[in-house]
RNA sequence: CGCGGGGUAGAGCAGUCUGGUAGCUCGUCGGGCUCAUAACCCGAAGGUCAGGAGUUCAAAUCUCCUCCCCGCCA
């Protein structure tokens, strides 16, 4: 069965922060280790282009909504190119089969009985796209979250029945697994705990959206036609605007990852759409953490955003890749500290993992011949870095299938740990010198070799680039030509071929320099 | 108000369910090595486990109370 997974659909209100990378690395790292695995993925991203917010953005920069959302979502998938984003679907809500699988999708729930009329009034803050009801009583009442003025909102929608689902949203809800992190599941239970209300998904009088068939005048809400771009993105390239044949394409949903801001939408409201609409819900949501900077918020208020794309820029891929996926465990909240960031990539990439393969393939150059030395006998089965590359492949194995990236990368890193320990208990400097030492050095850098083979291999879904540069050093096939076997053939200990020739080492990763 | 998550060495965290010498990464300090990217390996210092009370032979871990941070309540 296909394993779909998603990002949100980035709304394009404002270029990629890096919030949005940071889920879409996430989302990139398992896609790569379930396709590493052989699984059929399908890894969905792109971006939320309706709505009051987003009409009144291009208004105020003089443009037309389509042009601004043409421009900004160009930003988010041109960014995502230079991350090499592995996504299979780059959809947009603003794509013409899109608007088919809206109405479509509304058929379906309006046939179900659970679209009523209904009259909407209150405070509404545009940027949230949402009535706020604890401002009932204010005068010029602001929201909470922008700070900036309300709207009074009197008007005829449309509402979905979300109160039929009560039952059948308690018991997804409480389901092991549903939602993750485990943390956040009570947040979420308590809320349906107090009783579902139906919510409107139409709005009067908004151009900027997809207009509701068979009534005039009302477009749907954002929050309604934004979460069906999950379902549009299954169509092939060539595939007509038909739901049925969508769903075929890898529905359910394995996993939406999305930011702990918005779990209460995909874990609540959009199952209980897609019941409606005789559909499976997705069979996990996974709400991450926020990033801070050096323990602040990141605002433009504060001035202290870190954007992507200059973080990209100056210290590349695998670099901050790492530091994101290493250092902070995915489902809490994290802090992205300068200091601690240059720190860990130089430790861990520069210095553990990349020195490891520098030193191991010179010395096996230089006495044996521009090769991998042989390797006696019995020698290697027991060996206790064969043990090493066995933890460490479990616990990776283990760790992504829970999107526990942390325990992946730290049990990728182990083995290198455990290898310079091993070359520097064995010394095979000092044992070459000795005349008789010889068949040991060989086996001693053999299996370290070996070991280096492994880290690079266990790095893949994480550090796709630096994977490639390792086996490369380690003269071995790109892994993505598949010229050696699959990803889990190549991770069985022994398969480094005796006699290879190692090419000339050169720094798989090199240091970042401080004070930038 | 209610609910949820959290408060453990300079920093970031694990350990709490299933009580029993407080552990990991980074940083700091000392030693070793010289194959290697001033890289690697080993060791040390550093903690009243937010505070208080209780249960227990024994509490970071269980119970109760207090304080502080973050989040949810359409």
């Amino acid at each position: 069965m296909t394993y779909t997974l998603t990002t949100p659909l980035y709304y394009v209100n404002d270029k990629p922060h890096l919030g949005s990378a940071y889920t879409t690395l996430a989302c990139d790292a398992q896609a790569r280790f379930q396709r590493l695995k052989g699984e059929p993925v399908l890894f969905i991203t792109g971006c939320d282009e309706h709505g009051l917010k987003i009409q009144r953005t291009a208004e105020a920069s003089g443009v037309s909504p389509q042009a601004h959302c043409d421009q900004v979502s160009e930003t988010y998938e041109k960014l995502w190119q230079r991350w090499t984003i592995s996504n299979d679907r780059f959809i947009r809500t603003t794509d013409p089969r899109h608007r088919q699988i809206v109405e479509q999708f509304y058929r379906r729930v309006e046939a179900s009985g659970d679209v009523v009329e209904g009259r909407q009034q209150g405070w509404y803050c545009v940027a949230c796209e949402e009535f706020k009801d604890d401002a009932l009583g204010a005068e010029d009442p602001e929201c909470s979250i922008h700070r900036r003025p309300l709207e009074w909102r009197d008007e005829l929608n449309l509402f979905f029945r979300l109160s039929r689902y009560q039952a059948q949203i308690e018991a997804l809800v409480s389901q092991p697994g549903f939602i993750a992190p485990a943390s956040r599941r009570r947040e979420v239970e308590n809320f349906v705990a107090q009783g579902l209300r139906d919510f409107s998904i139409s709005r009067l009088h908004l151009p900027w959206g997809i207009p509701v068939p068979g009534h005039a005048d009302h477009t749907f809400y954002v929050w309604f036609d934004a979460l069906l771009g999950y379902i549009t993105a299954l169509l092939e390239p060539g595939d007509p605007a038909d739901l049925d044949l969508a769903i075929t394409r890898g529905w359910p949903a394995h996993v939406h990852v999305i930011g702990k801001d918005i779990l209460r939408f995909h874990a609540v409201y959009w199952p209980a759409m897609l019941l409606s609409a005789g559909l499976e819900p997705p069979q996990q949501v996974f709400g991450h953490g926020f990033l801070t900077r050096e323990g602040q918020k990141m605002g433009k208020s504060l001035g202290n955003v870190l954007d992507p794309a200059e973080l990209l820029e100056h210290y590349g891929r695998d670099a901050v890749r790492w530091y994101l996926l290493r250092d902070i465990t995915f489902g809490d909240d994290g802090d992205f500290q300068q200091q601690r960031f240059l720190d860990l990539v130089n430790n861990d990439l520069a210095n553990t993992i990349g020195n490891l393969l520098n030193r191991t393939t010179s010395m096996a150059r230089r006495w044996f011949d521009n090769a991998v030395p042989p390797v006696s006998a019995g020698f290697m089965a027991d060996h206790p870095l064969a043990a090493a590359a066995a933890t460490a492949r479990e616990l990776v194995l283990a760790g992504m299938e829970r999107l526990d990236f942390r325990q992946a990368a730290e049990a990728a890193l182990q083995l290198a740990i455990a290898a310079n320990g091993y070359l520097n208990e064995q010394a095979p400097w000092s044992r070459i010198k000795q005349g008789d030492g010889r068949l040991q050095v060989a086996d001693d850098l053999y299996v370290v070799l070996e070991a280096s083979r492994h880290v690079a291999l266990l790095l893949a879904p994480l550090l796709p680039d630096l994977c490639e540069r390792m086996l490369k050093q380690l003269g071995q096939p790109p892994l993505s030509s598949g010229a050696a076997g699959t990803w889990l053939e190549q991770l069985r200990w022994g398969v480094l071929e005796e006699g290879l020739p190692l090419p000339q080492p050169e720094p798989v990763m090199a240091r970042l320099e401080p004070g930038e």
